[in-house]
DNA sequence: ACTCAAACTTGACACGGTGTAAAGTTGACA
DNA sequence: TGTCAACTTTACACCGTGTCAAGTTTGAGT
């Protein structure tokens, strides 16, 4: 709070009037930067899609593309979540927003029966929204090095190959 | 640490005798919980196998059922990981198991010549290593309600999917 | 130009958790 | 009996969060 105050030019305690606590700032900063980047907009630019891969596509490139933008806000919040009960609820929310466009993908997938049979739909939604968590960007991204680019291809082609029946993947 | 102290039945104060300070004490007993539960005979399991499925299927098997044991003192490590080097030291050591668990996974597919055309070995290693993360296995078990049983079977599918050619997938 | 409220400042303090320091107790064993 | 290690009690320093109170600046409205 201190260094944040120090960096915005004003006394601590003038922050505190703004933020009655440190997760009030950051649950705010994500509130800001949700309503700055405009996240809801790009996940549901997938709505467009015709097909369901195309919308498994379009999803995983816009948020794929979304993560590198909230990452240290990510990394923040992260660390008050076991601590703090409204952090965790304003990062849930986020979260089962990422996840409802993986629903949605999954579903369109489902519906041009292209689902992997081994799948139920809630099970293929908790896997997509598992493999594109912030923390395997993370993980590979930072610690294993990909580009921005290698990660967006390869996670677009392994949604595919675990979510997709067999018969759809030649395609 | 008083938590600690009055669960052990000592003062604070021996507890600081034994272990300078919390980021020792949680790696002490990240070595000691390696040494009771052997970790590393776990992973080292998969050595038998003969061919790289094989080793694949039993490292994953191997690896997923030990996350459920370590997962406790896991958390309490990762909520250090920023703050503290010695803890990082300690969780990436042991983090580098894992990934050689899975590198010899992979090289032991190559050399099958059953690999996914559109991988390296490296990548392959990383997709693995972030696959099988601590942090996936909370989300899917514990936030998706997973089973474990379902945990490490989709989990083996998923592995295969994603590493191998097509045309070793038949198999 | 004056007033008043909001925004902000300074300076102090409480609290909890980590880690340090010092002096005293206990018990084993040589 | 002496001594050494393990432990205890008590006290304190430091840091970060959050609170409180009193005083100052600023600027919008009349």
């Amino acid at each position: 709070m201190s260094d944040i105050a120090k960096a915005v030019g004003i006394s601590r305690q003038a922050l505190y009037l703004h933020f009655p606590t440190r997760a009030a700032l950051l649950i705010a900063t994500t509130r800001h930067v949700d309503y700055v980047k405009n996240v809801d907009r790009r996940l549901e630019a997938s709505r467009a899609a015709r097909t369901g891969i195309e919308r498994l596509d379009a999803f995983i490139e816009a948020w794929g593309g979304y993560i590198p933008e909230i990452h240290g806000l990510s990394v923040a919040l992260r660390g008050m979540l076991e601590s703090d009960g409204a952090v965790r609820d304003a990062w849930n929310d986020r979260m089962q927003a990422v996840r409802h466009g993986c629903e949605a993908a999954v579903r369109a997938i489902a519906k041009d029966g292209q689902l992997n049979l081994d799948l139920s739909e809630h099970a293929a939604t908790d896997f997509l929204w598992t493999l594109l968590s912030v923390e395997n960007w993370e993980r590979l991204v930072h610690e294993c090095g990909w580009t921005q680019s290698a990660y967006q291809e390869r996670m677009q082609a392994f949604a595919k190959v675990a979510l997709l029946k067999k018969s759809a993947l030649t395609t």
